[in-house]
Parts: structure tokens; C-alpha cells; sequence
DNA sequence: TTTAGGCTTATTGTCGACAATTTCTTTTTA
DNA sequence: TAAAAAGAAATTGTCGACAATAAGCCTAAA
């Protein structure tokens, strides 16, 4: 069920399957945050010509994932709190966007769809409780139904493929497993009965505020953090 | 005072100028909307290798100007009603976020330069009034003061980077030259107050009603035609 | 010892050629 | 005549080599 690429464009070219891998390897921290990037190296590590590699490069950017400067070379985006804050203003503005986008132009067997899933989500969650994996799987399938759903060609590409690989990418390095499992899933249902009863605003409002939410948790967690830091340096 | 390029990164490496260059043909519609693209004819007409046409025709898919599909090439996006509604309910997201950031974000100095920018534009719409052609420069210099006082990186480079070429591609295609210039500049008064005054809901509010009066104004615009055709068909 | 300048090395940008794929044309067959 | 298959032409993807730029190092002067 669970789609790391949801717009499913299948890789054809070499250039778009080393693409994937590099994606792969650096949203799962294989590819240190924030190291540079070396042309000849990586084209030797995957056997291609540094062009095609090059070509990588370029998508790899295109989803925020490496940072290209002229003539000095690429490297791959840190993750950093003001980082993860800012990717969180910009999701609720976008995924609220979306999710008025989607009460109004889903279709009642999308509906229908997201209703399913949301049971399936449940059911697995009873089973697994506690084991934030899943839910953090059935987190992302949620959210790009309802992108999806929008059936806004600039907003899903924006979102799906852009925004999403860094999203999955902070989750990994910062290793958030989130402890809201079962407030989202409540917040999720809301959501999909604004979207049943075809109500933009509540459904834009309710998105916005469970993006929000998880904001401030994060927020919370650093001032926490901060705290017992200066503690302990007494 | 008007920027095309308001992240102000100045091309060095060819492949930078070409993209410049190509990137002015597509928005001014000298390369035809919608047209297919051959790179060995435009590697000819500039110049350059493939090679580095290739590379400004990545940057070019990176602000959504062109569309690119494996082994049969690129194309340069065409303009379509619905394209531009798309772009417009984006903008409202993403550029009220921005606008609510704005006002929480905003140096005082930041603020008072906006002012003055306004006081200037509202002289020079009183001395060429009618004349929309310096309100759309005016209204795209404001647009652009209010999503970089964000502060806000991703937001900057979403709004900023990618879609407002193709807003402008839109308004130059489509000749829009809007009679809404002094309505519009109300507004513009109405959110900078709300700025200066720290008042991010509101901030927001004003920003997205602004744009979506725009889209509306469109929309009715559209539907009066459709409306003029139906009659002209009889 | 530190800083400035020039030299060496390494990395990125650009080029032209070849391979793989698609598209158009022509030929064959029902 | 129409449809399908085979072949030809053109286009895109990939490669390795060269040129231009930046980074590191070493020497020399203050």
C-alpha cells in the first residue's frame, strides 16, 4: 500500500533509476547530511559516466535534496531544526490548500478509497499498538491521498515530489517516530469527514491545524531539549 | 526597482545564460507555448553543445517552463485555463503562508522600505493612471517584498523560483493587463498595514483574498465569454 | 610566526561522438 | 484499400576527453 513515489512515474533511463537509489540513500542517511558530493567518486560508485551522473544531480535537486553551487560542486542539504520548521509551514500551507482542493474535487469512489484505507490503518494499528512504524507508513499514505485528491496538477507535483522526499528524509535523520499515533489518527478521520461532507474550509482548517500540531509538538521537544541542556551545564 | 530575478543569483556559467536567455524567449512567448523542443536545432541557434542545452533545460523543468518525458524530449508548457486557476489557488497557499510569515518575520526597516515602495507606486499610478503596464511591474515588486520578508528559505525559493516565471509567462500569453490596478493597490495598502501592525491572521486573510479576487475576476471573465459564444453560435 | 603570492592538483563545466530509442516512411499482406 | 510489419531517419541518452575554474600547498617576504 505504502507508495515512496505516489505520482509513479516508472524509471526508464539510467540517469532516473541512479536517481532513485541516490534518493533512497540519502533520505535514509547512507549519503551523509550535509557532506559533499563528488562527481568522480559517486560516478565510479554506480559505473556510469559522470554526465549521466550529472543528470542525477539535477533531479536530486529539483527535490531539494543536494544544493548545487557553480564551479564549486553539490552538496546534500543538512537537516536542521529551522529546516524542519520552515518544510512544516510550507506543508500546512500547501497540504491545507490541498485538502480544500480535495473536498471539493474528489471523487465518491476516492472517497470511499480513503475511508478504507483509514479502517485498514485502524485495524493495523490496534494489532502492532505502540509500533509508530506503520503508522508513520499509514501517515504519508493518508496525506498523499488527499494531495491526489486535490486533482491539482501544481499542488500535487509541489507537494508529492518535492516536498515529500524531504519530509521522509528529516523523519529518517531525526528518527521521529512520533508519539501523536493515536491523536493523528483521530485528526485523520475529522479530516475525512469534512472531505465526505464536501466542506473546503473545515476540511483546509483541519489540515492545517494537524500539521500544525505536529509543528509545535517538535517546537516543544527542542525548548524541552534546550532546557535540560542549560541544566545540566550548571 | 523591478526584478525579474529577485533571488539576485547571477549566471556565470554559460549554461546559466542560456537558461537566462531561454528562459526570457519562453515568458515573452518567442518560443512558442506548447512547441516542441529540438536540442540540436536550439544547440545550433545558440551556440553551445547539447550538452550544456541540456543543462539550462534542466533548470528550465526545475520552474516548470518546459516538460520533459524520457526518449521522446522536452515541450514548452502550454497555457491552458485551467493551468492558470491551478496557479492561482497555489499562489493563495502558498503566498498567504508567506504573507502571514511576513508580518511575524518583517524587520522594522524591512516594513518602512515597503512603505516608501508604495508611496512611490501610488505616485507614479497617479501620474500614468490607466496605464496597467507599470502597476503589473509595481504589483509583482510588492508580491516579491512581502514572500522575502518571509524569511522563510523554502518559501522564497517555491514562490520566487519557480512559480513566478510562470506567472509571468501567463500574464504576458494571455496579455493581462488588469483592470483591477486600483483596486488591487488598495489592497496592497490594506496588507502592508496589517504587516506593520504584526497581525499574521490577518496578514494572511487580506493576501489570499487578494489573489483570489484576481482568480475570480478571471473566472468571470471566462465564463462571460463562453456566455458571448454560446449567443454568437445561435 | 604569519600572511601574501604563485604554483600544483583536483574538481567542475563543456564539447563532440557513439549507442539506444523513438518516429516516420515504405513495403508487404490480407 | 487498409492494416501491419519492416526498414530508414532523426532524436534522445550516455560516454570519455579536454578546458576552465576553484582549492590546497608550498615558498617567500614582512
Amino acid at each position: 500500500m505504502y507508495l515512496a513515489n505516489p505520482t509513479q512515474q516508472t524509471a526508464v533511463t539510467t540517469a532516473d533509476k541512479v536517481f532513485e537509489q541516490m534518493q533512497h540513500a540519502i533520505v535514509e542517511g547512507e549519503i551523509t547530511s550535509g557532506s559533499k558530493i563528488s562527481e568522480p567518486e559517486l560516478a565510479k560508485r554506480y559505473q556510469i559516466s559522470r554526465s549521466t551522473l550529472r543528470e542525477a544531480l539535477n533531479r536530486l535537486e529539483k527535490c531539494h535534496l543536494i544544493e548545487r553551487k557553480a564551479n564549486v560542486g553539490s552538496r546534500v542539504v543538512d537537516c536542521t531544526i529551522e529546516g524542519l520548521l520552515e518544510l512544516y509551514i510550507t506543508r500546512e500551507a500547501l497540504e491545507g490548500m490541498a485538502c480544500r482542493q480535495a473536498a471539493l474535487n474528489m471523487s465518491d469512489e476516492e472517497i470511499v478509497d480513503m475511508q478504507a484505507m483509514l479502517k485498514a490503518h485502524s485495524q493495523t494499528q490496534e494489532l502492532k499498538d505502540g509500533v509508530a512504524y506503520y503508522q508513520e507508513e499509514g501517515d504519508l499514505d493518508f496525506h498523499y491521498k488527499v494531495i491526489l485528491g486535490s486533482h491539482n496538477k501544481q499542488l500535487i507535483d509541489l507537494i508529492c515530489g518535492q516536498l515529500y522526499h524531504l519530509v521522509r528524509m528529516y523523519r529518517c535523520q531525526f528518527g521521529m517516530n512520533s508519539p501523536r499515533a493515536s491523536r493523528a489518527f483521530n485528526e485523520h478521520s475529522q479530516i475525512i469527514q469534512a472531505i465526505c461532507d464536501r466542506d473546503g474550509e473545515l476540511a483546509e482548517i483541519l489540515m492545517r491545524r494537524h500539521i500544525a500540531a505536529s509543528r509545535k509538538n517538535i517546537e516543544n521537544k527542542i525548548a524541552e531539549q534546550n532546557l535540560t541542556e542549560l541544566i545540566n551545564r550548571k
